[in-house]
Formats: structure tokens, sequence, C-alpha cells
DNA sequence: CGCGCCTTGGT
DNA sequence: CCAAGGCGC
């Protein structure tokens, strides 16, 4: 009988292609997997029904994969600190193995588990998992993180990258004094997303779990990444991975993906899927800049980057910014995403552009509220991606650039011409022609007999108030 | 050091 | 044809 190891499970909700996971395997055959549901997250006013759903469902599939192999996954409901040393010492574990994760609450919380469990004299390893490149590996000459993607992207391709990891075979189970031990220690079932306080009756964009994840990128790998380049552009198009929430609760290993990208693009004929292919790595890779960005500079998530913003003047009217919520501003891209967000917990990339431009650039809200709002529904939701996307569209973010604003209806008139984004998520509008839809001027009498709201702001008057703001801001520094 | 360069656009 | 100021080398 080999001495037992829990493997604390928390961005990284699967067996295959695990490092820390597969670590742990080669030093004991005897590993217990544990989950801990932290009251702290769970009490914070960001939470997505969707994204507790989607992770629950998560949980559920990787407890029947311990159970295949012939072990446990175990759940807590209690403070980290606390209910893990207490676990581990229940089990008699001689080590406590988990996966490094870059926000700044959890590498707090980390090193007070850790502290506590050296305190009960029970070893702990670390590994970093979820990324292809660790966040202090891929540097400026100089030494210091990068801040600007395109370099970052230049230095970061060019490093080997690590192939999918071993896979946990077969473990010993717990005898059954030992389960009897974990009855004390705040073991519980899993509970449902409702028991959470979160519940959420609509259908995922992505069902959750290791094998459906896996499927997923296969096909994806199969049928559209090859034509990613121009596809992922169009919202009514189904043409990008769908696998952002498998990435965010680690359903799928990096490595696994990495590697399927490049099989695929080895195998491809043509110099347009090739291109495609590399597009798509591009994306993994901004994944891999913002948590590189939030590991090195945490104060990110706490506000702008640039000075400029930090003492922005905005507006933040509380109206304009519940009619943008409900996706009644009178512009019907905008619209139409958000009630995509709000009906489904996912918004196409391309929109997630589009409305972030629309409240801060012509509601004049702080940025903070959306990524705020983003958190609450996102079923994707993730500290790094979403503060990175809000910062970048706010212009707040870390390399200063041109203001970027997006004219709703000159986005509209590219990506969704003939307004079948539009109708889908919008069918109150469904009658009305492209043309109205695409611009966003329908008649008034159009509008009342849809109960369609007119637009909420102008578009021309608002970007040209919040460039005058921003020269002033300027100005003052 | 100075110089080339910078995800997704607008008019 | 203007984006904007500074990063990265
Ligand atoms: C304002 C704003 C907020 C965003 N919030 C989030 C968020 O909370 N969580 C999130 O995962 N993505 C976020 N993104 C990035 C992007 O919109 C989503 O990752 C993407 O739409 C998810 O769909 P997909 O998996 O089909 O993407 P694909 O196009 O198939 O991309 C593949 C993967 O690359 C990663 N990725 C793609 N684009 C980005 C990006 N810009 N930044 C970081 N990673 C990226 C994701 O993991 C994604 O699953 C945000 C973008 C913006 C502009």
């Amino acid at each position: 009988m080999s001495e037992l190891i829990l493997f604390w499970h928390r961005r990284d909700l699967r067996i295959s292609d695990n490092v820390g996971l597969a670590l742990a395997c080669q030093q004991s055959s005897k590993i217990v997997g544990v989950f801990c549901f932290d009251p702290h997250i769970l009490k914070r006013d960001d939470i997505a029904p969707a994204r507790v759903t989607y992770m629950i469902g998560c949980l559920q599939e990787l407890q029947q994969r311990y159970q295949q192999v012939g072990s446990h996954l175990l759940f807590l409901h209690n403070e980290p600190c606390q209910g893990i040393p207490t676990l581990a010492a229940a089990l008699k574990a001689k080590a406590v193995f988990w996966n490094w994760d870059v926000e700044p609450y959890s590498q707090q919380r980390d090193q007070q588990v850790k502290q506590a469990l050296k305190e009960k004299g029970i070893a702990v390893h670390n590994s970093w998992d979820q990324l292809l490149h660790p966040p202090t590996e891929i540097t400026t000459k100089s030494g210091t993180p990068y801040t600007v993607y395109t370099p970052f992207w230049k230095n970061w391709i060019s490093q080997p990258k690590a192939e999918p990891q071993a896979t946990i075979k077969d473990a010993e189970p717990l005898t059954e004094q030992e389960q009897e031990n974990t009855k004390t220690v705040g073991v519980i079932n899993l509970p449902t997303a409702k028991d959470l306080g979160y519940a959420w009756d609509n259908e995922l964009l992505l069902a959750p779990g290791e094998q459906i994840a896996l499927k997923t990128l296969e096909e994806f790998c199969h049928n559209t990444i090859s034509q990613y380049q121009e596809q992922r552009n169009f919202p009514s198009v189904d043409g990008t991975s769908k696998l952002s929430a498998a990435l965010k609760f680690g359903a799928i290993g990096i490595r696994t993906i990495w590697q399927a990208t490049k099989a695929v693009h080895s195998d491809s004929r043509s110099d347009e899927s090739r291109d495609s292919i590399e597009t798509w790595q591009k994306e993994l890779a901004w994944r891999e800049f913002y948590q590189q960005a939030m590991y090195s500079f945490p104060q990110l998530s706490q506000g702008p980057y640039r000075r400029l913003f930090k003492d922005f003047p905005w507006d933040n009217n509380q109206e304009l910014f519940q009619a943008w919520c409900e996706g009644k501003t009178g512009y019907p891209i905008v619209d139409a995403a958000m009630r995509q967000l709000n009906e489904t917990g996912w918004m196409h990339n391309r929109c997630r552009m589009i409305v972030a431009s629309f409240l801060t650039k012509d509601l004049l809200i702080n940025w903070q509220w959306g990524e705020k709002y983003f958190m609450q529904k996102l079923f994707d939701g993730d500290l790094s991606a979403n503060n990175g996307g809000w910062q970048w569209s706010a212009s707040s973010g870390m390399d200063p650039k041109p203001l970027r604003i997006f004219n709703p209806a000159s986005q509209a008139q590219k990506f969704d011409p003939e307004a079948e984004y539009i109708r889908q998520w919008l069918p109150e509008l469904s009658s009305i022609d492209t043309k109205y839809l695409v611009t966003g001027k329908i008649h008034q009498s159009d509008r009342d007999y849809c109960g369609y709201p007119a637009p909420i702001v102008n578009h021309k008057q608002r970007q040209q108030e919040f460039k005058l703001r921003y020269q002033r801001q300027k100005d003052d520094l």
C-alpha cells in the first residue's frame, strides 16, 4: 500500500493531460481528488448561474471518471485554508498536489493553504498546468513581462511546447476506515447549482465535461478551423470553437488542444487553411497573454491600467446602463448581442467588442460596470480574458493605442449584412427590412408596432463627446 | 539610443 | 489617410 496523495482540483476539472495529477500518479498509486466550493468565491456578486452550472456538470463527470479508475473525488464546502488541511490530515495524506492559477485571489489563498499544510507537516507540490508557457516564462529581452501582444506572440510561438500528459490509469481505493474518516471533516455530496443559489435552466452552448470538450475539439479541427479566419467574424455563423468555458475550467488540457492544432496544420493543403489555423493559435496565445499580464500586473483587476482613465469623467447613467443590460438601446446589433448573452450565457467575440465599445464610447459608462455584468452572465467568464477584453475595448489597457470607437451600423453592415444574427435574437423585428435593421434606422411606426425602443443616444454626438472628454483628461495630465 | 511597429476601425 | 504614445529591440 502506498502513501496517499490528495489532489486538489480547481480549474483543471479533468483527469487527462493534467500536469499536477500526472505527477502525483508517478509518485503514488493512491490518489484521491478533492474540490472545494470556496465560500469567498460563491458569495461574490459577479457569479453567473450558467457558469456555476457548467462547473457542476464538469465536476459530476470528473467524479465518475475518478470512480472508473477506482478512486474518489470528494467535495468540501468550506474555507480552503481550513478544509483542505483538515481533510488531508484525516486521510493521513503525505502530500497535497495542485496546479497554480494566475488570479490574485487564488495566489493569496494558495499561500494560506500551503502555510496551513506546512504547519500540519504535510508536503505540498505545485505545477503550472493551464498555460502552454508558465506566466513568467515568456519575457522581453530585458526580462520584463510583455505588455504588447505581437512581440509576445513572436516569442511565445517560437518556444517548444510540452506534449499532453499521461492520464491516471488505476488508483487504490480508500479503505473503509479512511472513507469513514472523511465523514467528520465536512465532506459533502456534489451540490446542484440551485443548491448554491445559482439556478440556470437554459441549455449551455457547450455541454459540461471532459468527453464533450474533447469531441468538440475534434469536430472543430475537422470541420471548422480551416475557415476560422473569415468565419469567426460573423456572429450568425457557427465558426468558432466554443471551447472557452472548457478552457476556463480546464475540462480540456491546453497541450491536448495544441497537439490537435499542430496535427491539422501539418495535414492541411492550402495556405488559406494554414493561415486560419495560425489565427486560431493566436487566440490561444491571447488567452496566455492576458493571463501572464494578470499574473504580473494584478492591479489590472482593480481598474484601468492607464493613468488617464483613473478618474475619467464617465456619465455612469443608471437608466442607460439598464437599457444596455436588457438589450433595449434601440441599436439592433447591440441589443441582439445582449439578448444572446442574457439567454445563453455566451456572446460572440465580434459582439463582445461591439457592445463594449458601445457601453464605454456611446453611453459613457465606466467599462468596469460592463466587466462586472459580463461576469454575472458569461458561462466562460474569466477574470484575465474578460478584464483584458474590456480594458482593450475601453482603451484603458496596457499599451496606448488609437481610441477604438466602433460604429454599430458599420459593424452590422460588415459582419451581419443580412441581419440574420439580429433577427435571431430580436424576433420582434423579424419582419423589418434588412437595411433598416443593419443601419438601425427603423421607422417610428414600425418601432411602435414591434415594441422596439428608439435609439437611446446619438452615436455621432456621443462619440464626439467621448473624444472631447478624452482630450481634456489628456491635457490635465 | 532611435526607430519600427502596434488584433479586430472610421470617415 | 488619420488613428497615439510608447514598447521592444
Ligand atoms: C469585452 C470582452 C470580454 C471577454 N470576456 C471573456 C471571458 O470572460 N472569458 C473568455 O474566455 N473570453 C473572453 N473574451 C474573449 C473572446 O470573446 C472569447 O474567448 C470567445 O468569444 C469565446 O468563444 P470561442 O471559445 O468559440 O472562441 P474561439 O474563437 O474559438 O477562440 C479559442 C479560444 O481562445 C481564447 N480566446 C479567444 N479570444 C480571446 C481573447 N480575446 N482573449 C483571451 N482569450 C481568448 C478562448 O479561450 C477561446 O476559447 C472577451 C472578449 C471581449 C472583447
